[in-house]
DNA sequence: AGACCAGATTACAACGTTGTATAAGCGCCG
DNA sequence: CGGCGCTTATACAACGTTGTAATCTGGTCT
């Protein structure tokens, strides 16, 4: 069927199949004139080495599972094709894993569990409690992605949250907008790393500006769905004395809370000045379009791959590292930015 | 590290490794009492199968390719999604490759050359030559998804794109529409099989409601993205008689056509009707919710992993088959639904 | 009671690759 | 001119699994 092997290339070029095999993997020094022949053989042959006995033989699949809450998230999506692009530039395939948030399920991948094919995990956890990973058996390499916390001793690959929701709920401040909602929080508890981050940037914030937190203004939702992010902006719409500004801890959530500040009649960014966390692409296309925070994927996936190589690679029982990635805020109309087209 | 081969299983169960095997394979008959101490073992020491020594045996990897244009358009992520859990169901893996689109990447992957570990691709062409695609060399077992195509030997599975198109245009009709725009052609030559076969639905709607097809209502688009949908409805806004409707041939380009349609001061539906196509989760999200047409993409996946996996069982000199799955079409806000949160 | 049979279990080789150890070729120096 | 060291190429075994064919067991039939 597909054809040819080590043997075949070597008979074709009058050699032994070890220096074929030297030769396709640059491993050892072979002469020129031989190298010629043997590449000349591969060529005609098509030949192309069989993964899967690699894998069995020197313990390496070149395949690394990148486990994900769920594809359809904008988010996920856009952060898993920067992660195959940037494995491919290390000669890695990505194998996606959709959790669902399920903490059993990202736990049981975590341990490495779900495919043994793998050689490792990008892990970008939702629901997982950090004492079950703190605790976890079966050692597979490991990188968190997007979630930091120091007492799992795991490798982490994320941006500054803190300083991030920071940043967003200070240019809300500096629209003169004095009574700031925040959509994301979690009735969890826990509440999701992720969360705890944002709203501590979050309060940072208004602290500085010397505004008061108040907590009617944080309605808890369940998950950061678009549906959501209405449900908590219908809440915040019923109170005495609805928020001017809301900061939404994802792009989605600030997609649905827009979607009931439009049906009830109010004008963005004039009644009420919205920004997002993610920077998602469809949110130059929202109506209006949305300020927000904008990690850089890419280096974000670039440090995540290098930091997992680096761990299979590497001596298993180095240290746990911490690598930040870059982001910025993305202005747009729903804070004022002047509307037009994309 | 990982761990428990075979042999381990066997030394502890005291029995052969082919016995430990044919439990684990559940193959060949192993008398009660035996099995029971096998599974114990298995069960004591964490046994988990090697997938790549089964590969290599066997030939199976159990690993199936999914090829996409791109993972963050919406519909390709909700397909994704949905084809990883139907291939779940059946016990196989997949393997998610991104071609942007373009046509030397999509024939790679359809020729089995990107990635050997494989069993089989299911591909959702897009810039593909049909004749090149029929020409391919090397051949593994090939399940093209939502084109169709019968010059190609190949499996499909899709849904009936002309009669989908149809129903959509008919509705716009239906509403007493009667300058119809349409968004999705494209200036290729030939165009995507998708674009014809939605074209050709189009035509149809017209001529049964005796409307005349108008070629300038027809801008073309480069690609089926936000941006393209925006210039393609400027076009149409530029038009001496601009439409009252358009039909969109996919949820992004809509996305694009009615973001400009709102900058333009357009009311939807009064103004302008816009009916698009996918049914992406953004659409119920869209200011306004977006009719759409919606294809029933769980029994798309499900059908084309059982068409794959048949033709990795089975001959490969069987003859191509087409398989059809269902559609719908979602009425929201675009077209006339009352407002309302979704 | 002896031969036979079916079911249960096992030994062996092979899938394609790479690491280790060894052999072969060859110029250089003592 | 013989031996040494260097470079280049090879033979062999092993990675964990499964298909084939052979072997063993215990019971049944004559």
């Amino acid at each position: 069927m597909s054809g040819a092997r080590l043997k075949d290339v070597a008979e074709r070029a009058g050699v032994s199949i070890k220096t074929v095999s030297n030769v396709v993997r640059g491993a050892a020094r072979v002469a020129g004139p031989t190298r010629e022949r043997v590449l000349r053989a591969i060529d005609e042959l098509g030949y192309r080495p069989h993964p899967s006995a690699r894998h069995l033989r020197t313990g390496r699949s070149g395949v690394i599972a990148l486990a994900v809450p769920e594809l359809v998230a904008p988010y996920f999506a856009e952060l898993a094709t920067c992660v195959i692009a940037a494995a491919k530039e290390s000669g890695q395939t990505v194998l996606i894993e959709v959790t669902d948030g399920d903490p059993a399920e990202e736990l049981r991948i975590a341990c490495g569990l779900s495919d043994p094919l793998i050689d490792g995990v990008l892990l970008s956890p939702l629901g997982l409690d950090q004492t079950a990973l703190a605790a976890r058996e079966r050692r597979v390499p490991l990188v968190l992605l997007g979630e930091r916390d120091y007492e799992v001793p795991a490798d982490h690959v994320l941006i500054d949250n803190v300083a991030a929701a920071r940043d967003a709920t200070r240019h809300l401040v500096g629209l003169g907008r004095r009574r700031i909602g925040v959509i994301g929080w979690q009735h969890d508890e826990p509440p999701h790393a992720t969360a705890q981050q944002r709203m501590q940037g979050h309060r940072e914030a208004l602290a500085e500006a010397g505004l008061a937190y108040d907590p009617v203004l944080a309605p808890a939702v369940g998950a950061y769905t678009r549906a959501d992010g209405a449900a908590a902006m219908r809440e915040l719409r019923a109170l005495p004395q609805p928020p001017d500004a809301v900061f939404c801890f994802t792009d989605m959530l600030a997609s649905g809370a827009m979607r009931v500040a439009h049906d009830e009649g109010l004008a963005i960014p004039e009644d009420l000045a919205v920004v997002g966390f993610d920077d998602i692409q469809e949110a130059r296309y929202m109506v209006p379009s949305l300020t927000s925070v904008a990690p850089d994927k890419q280096e974000l996936a670039r440090l995540a791959v290098k930091a997992l190589l680096a761990r299979i690679e590497g001596p298993a029982e180095a240290p746990p590292t911490t690598v930040l990635a870059g982001y910025d805020l993305a202005l747009r109309e729903s804070t004022g930015l002047a509307p037009g087209g994309p």
